[in-house]
DNA sequence: CACTCATATGAATGAGTGTACATATGAATG
DNA sequence: CATTCATATGTACACTCATTCATATGAGTG
């Protein structure tokens, strides 16, 4: 169909990674892409905390964060361990870190890309 | 409610940003967080590429990729130009690049931890 | 200016998912 | 061992969103 990209795609295709290692990192980005599973790691990040700690912190139901770290715990993007009758959470990988930032500093800066434009 | 944690709460809201950078956030990886989305994007590190060379290469409708397109755009994500019939899409954003690898660092690397533990 | 090619867009559908509610598990306490 | 506190889990529902189909726009071409 259409015209002729056959050199143009025959090259991207040998440099592309295979489909399943691109869907699962689609995958890894979904986790990071809902506002409540950031706001759990945002606070992970700034010290461990127990569920209820992390419910009240969001304002949210322990049922709720306790669903969503149970996603977070199957992506091995966080761990938990018991003491008592608390479980207590914390991040689990040192990348989640790096992740966070590097989405951070792209909205920070387009920010300040965004009050130059209006500035002129 | 529950037990008390006032203490570290107080600290930790002191450091998070706020609700709405952190729903932006959320919202930035939720772009990143389809596989379609990041097979386009993929492309589009390698060589800048018309609509339907998307399309072909991806194995999809030029509808889709299209609606998709428009959704990267809005997000400031990819940039295009019009040469006569065609549009020529292409990343807009180096942070993209940045953000794209460090996830599939991320899954690298923990693919490379998973293997050792089978080994063991 | 009819026709074709490339792309965009609107509406509809279907699949996936975040949250609430009810309830279960599990650990401490007396 | 009954009770309470902290957490987990199953189900249902509402909502989002990616894709498809049909159609519109827009640029070349003869």
């Amino acid at each position: 169909m259409v015209h002729n990209h056959e050199k143009l795609l025959e090259k991207v295709r040998h440099d592309l990674p295979t489909d399943e290692l691109l869907s699962d990192l689609a995958d890894l980005f979904k986790l990071f892409g809902d506002s409540t599973r950031v706001k759990i790691l945002f606070a992970l990040l700034e010290s461990e905390m127990c569920v209820c700690a992390i419910a009240e912190l969001l304002n949210m139901t322990q049922s709720a964060i306790s669903h969503q770290l149970k996603t977070l715990r199957s992506a091995n993007l966080v761990g938990n361990r018991r003491e008592g009758k608390t479980v207590i959470y914390f991040l689990a990988d040192e990348h989640v870190h790096t992740i966070l930032g590097e989405g951070f500093k792209h909205l920070i800066e387009e920010r300040k890309e965004q009050n130059y434009i209006e500035e002129d």
